[in-house]
DNA sequence: CATGAATGAGACTTCATTCAT
DNA sequence: AATGAATGAAGTCTCATTCAT
């Protein structure tokens, strides 16, 4: 046996979770979990029916695995990044939501949004892991961000949850956007970096405007 | 068989596909299409598993009548609404989508918006539908109502279908939640009506700001 | 609808479990509870796969199933007609293990305890059941008549526990041997009436002989 | 490696089949052949799974390896014992049922009359070979005693082939028993060796019985 | 010789749909 | 119109067996 073949077999072996789990992620975000079959996903991932429990003993941890695995990376890498940037906290925002944000969105991870909104309700167990492992942290880093930005003066003093879910929930939509409504052939297109930046900035001019020039918040045409 | 009877009885049948169409949306949105049996429907509907092929022709026929059927009647209504308003379009704004929205997210409506994002790409008819009569018609008016806005002095001069998404996707991902984590026990249960208001006076701050005082769009952390 | 159609639809409907566990035991008996799939034994009772599970929630719950029914009744016969019986307990024996016994031999329901033998230890649960249902009665049953004969005089003072399981043993053994070697075609096909009646005279012999001719138990060849 | 090292292992893979063959037989035994998985007996034996394919074609290669094996070298000892043996019939008797058999139901071996009884049906081959090789030279073992002491006046002149079943098969019973309910843990515990000398002597009774004191075999009372 | 990754036929079970009542 | 027993296609998962290393 040569030792060229032990490596390729080797790394093969070694290779098998993580491209079963990328084959996982481009079905169930595509058709849904209950209507993937397992045995489409393990020829997808080039391999038989009976591989895939190899690695995972169920669908079910399949599934799980796969909100597991894609975003928490990405997210410390961003909470990285946002340490490390002195400059003004308007352009970190942007640094962050702009460059960052666009690459998860292009990036088959983006699909997870579409997961978990799907599959919470019926594995729960996802609910918690990724309330602690996604949600929590990016919304550290995002506030964090902003409530800098309020300390500096750079920002007016809104309420930093809701800044950051104004900010943040379109951007959530368009991952969710991409792999539903997005993926159809009569779909319009939206551009989704001239959206995302266009976004940042609009609410960005909210957060910074020197003055609250908004009209009263209690007249409404239809509660008069 | 009594008068009384024979109404009561027909009362019932002409409210059947009512009936199993709100079932079916309350479980199709709670655990998925695939996941939920013909059966359950019926079950929560009241009636017997045949029953429900009287009406409808199959489960996935229900789940196409289940998509069209909700959001229409909302989505005219508000149009109306909106074109017998004569104050100012912020002012419009505000109304529609806090007090016309409030009321779509409370109602079991809004998981319409789910079950759109999660079984357009099983079922593509879906997708054609549901642009046509549901984003299109919403997005004209929200639209519409900027459109004049700016016509008026009321607004910068931004860009409007940005300016509709930035207001819209954050409420609408407002409803997916209701329908996933949101409906999780050890969810953080934010005030939805208050991040509504929150989020629009945001954006409207935005988009009625005099002069553009964000920073120029290009620099940014990562992209120097 | 005529009255005829539905009593024949209601009849067969009531007749399915019956049916089904009649298929059960036998097949299950012939090749054991693991080799035997579900599927044949809805065909051998003449429905589809499929409603097998209407009546039995998992292929394991038919087999308790099986084993639960098919002795009980037998059993609690045969003590009420053990109870009945007024003349010499000797005569008894011989009438309930020949007659009683010859009976249940040639029926499917001997096919039970080739099955307790093989799947009792897959299945713990089995142990319990006909401990207590089959074991324990049949057991006080014939020790019952025993105790009766040694207090009247009829049988010598023997341990009671060992008569009955002399007496048993072999013909719960003929059973066995009926539905494993018996059932195979070069077989010696004894004849399993007259070995019942020779083996209960032999053993009677043992237990009526006035005299213990049988010499010291203590002495044997390889024992001395 | 050392010259011991080579020992060590030739040593081992010459016991490997014998290894197998213990591991196989328990596993059988306690689970039945269908459900014992071929990797399960591999690990008990200490082998991996391929390993075993080198020693026997196939899992049912396997199983008929095991019960060709296990009984035949006990069956041609107990055969020279008895050969050997010049004293009073009776008492050789009792010992090849006492001491000779209490050892069998106390070695694995024993186990292979449940396997037999279980599999014969499935695997016809098994019958033939176990009639030859275990029936026929036991039966001829015991019956043979058993004439030579009617010849010699020691015995009534009984049938001799119900004689020997009434003799071995309680205890074959016993075999069973130990793999199947006397394994399960609210088992009532039977001493087995206490059970096989007194049932032993209980039917040497009936045989020796100088007089038929038995009543006549005709009167039973459900057969009037 | 020994290993254990890989395969795929096959088993259990579910469930959309039909149809006799 | 309403029911629910029956069906059988289809999906999940297991495991005997092979073969490259």
């Amino acid at each position: 046996m040569s030792p060229a073949e032990i490596i390729q077999r080797r790394r093969r072996k070694e290779a098998r979770p993580q491209e079963l789990l990328d084959a996982a992620l481009s079905l169930f975000v595509e058709k849904g979990f209950a209507a993937t079959r397992a045995e489409e996903v393990a020829a997808l991932a080039g391999v038989s029916k009976g591989t895939l429990y190899l690695y995972f003993p169920s669908k079910e941890e399949l599934l799980k695995a796969v909100i597991s695995h894609f975003l928490v990376a990405r997210i410390t890498e961003g909470a990285e990044l946002a340490q490390r940037f002195e400059g003004p906290r308007a352009q970190l925002l942007r640094g962050m939501l702009i460059d960052w944000w666009t690459d998860l969105y292009e990036s088959p991870a983006s699909g997870v949004f579409k997961l978990v909104i799907t599959e919470v309700r019926n594995f729960p167990e996802i609910a918690e892991h990724y309330a602690r492992e996604v949600i929590e942290p990016a919304h550290q880093m995002i506030g964090g961000i902003i409530t800098q930005g309020i300390a500096r003066g750079e920002f007016r003093q809104v309420d930093v949850s809701t800044a950051v879910h104004s900010l943040v929930l379109p951007l959530v939509m368009m991952c969710l956007h991409r792999h539903s409504l997005g993926a159809c052939p009569q779909d319009w297109h939206l551009d989704p970096r001239a959206f995302i930046e266009q976004h940042v900035h609009l609410v960005l001019d909210g957060l910074c405007a020197a003055q609250g020039a908004s009209p009263s918040p209690t007249a409404s045409p239809t509660n008069p």
